[in-house]
DNA sequence: GTAAATGCAAACCGTTTGCTGTACA
DNA sequence: TGTACAGCAAACGGTTTGCATTTAC
């Protein structure tokens, strides 16, 4: 809950309101450890509040987007996926095509090349989205060429 | 064209028919430059077939995808582009969230990374979707700290 | 008190599906 | 000639919007 005194500044700073239910969506989507997509957030969020309508989920998963507390990943299913930024961390997801299991990656090399390639083409570059897809370790067909260490 | 012949044989391996919509529409999208959407597929081999139906070329888009003579990218308007897969090039893409532009990136070494990240987490990988968005050259904020090299 | 946000339902838009007629093989 | 496909229109699912009411400031 450490962003919510970011979130009260930032949204007042815009002349906006600090509601119950801005709030309550952040904690849902704080304390969800997954991708939710949005009807698992207005889910989460009707069981503390049953009042509350998909309108209002929609209209702050898109104002925590702008205000940069969250983001919304294509993870392959054509819809979107929310999760809540810790921007000390940025990371990146793999999809299995099989069993739909969703794996995050850390990766500083692919940060730099793309702040490299960044610079050498004069773009300023805000957000990256790398999403894999193929098949995990379990689902893997049998002797496929990636070899797995151990 | 060189790609229908292939089209051909993996059409008729499969006990489908290759039609003359399945053709007209792969042929819009090797002639098509950019990134078009279902819609601009449409328009476009609508000019060559007055008759063709929506249903069709989604039909089709799906049936190239499944074949690998077609990819499906995210650019962040939340629906899909379209483009003829030339796998002798995998490339990126990046999004000026301002004036739309799309330029595409070719980096080695991000595949390279990639395929290492892949091989220690014992991950097949089959799709790479690295989509960035910002800023462009034209559209950067002045002052922005993403340095332009000469 | 007043501007902004909520909740509801209807609209929206891209995509998919069921069905009947058409055309490839 | 038989089977897969096309075309149409209706259905679909996720998301957005208009409007009357409520709420934060």
């Amino acid at each position: 809950m450490r962003s919510n005194e970011s979130f009260a500044s930032a949204i007042r700073l815009r002349g906006m309101k600090l509601t119950r239910q801005r709030q309550l969506i952040l904690e849902v989507l704080e304390s969800s450890r997954g991708h939710p997509d949005a009807e698992m957030v207005y889910a989460k969020a009707k069981e503390r509040d049953p009042r509350i309508g998909f309108a209002t989920v929609y209209r702050t998963l898109a104002l925590l987007k702008q205000l940069g507390l969250a983001e919304e990943h294509n993870l392959g299913e054509g819809h979107g996926h929310f999760e809540a930024v810790d921007k000390t961390k940025p990371h990146f997801h793999f999809t299995c095509l099989k069993c739909g299991k969703v794996v995050e990656f850390v990766s500083p090399q692919i940060l730099r090349t793309t702040q490299s390639l960044c610079e050498k083409k004069g773009l300023l570059v805000t957000d990256i989205h790398l999403h894999f897809s193929g098949y995990c370790r379990h689902c893997r067909p049998a002797g496929s060429e990636c070899a797995e260490k151990p």
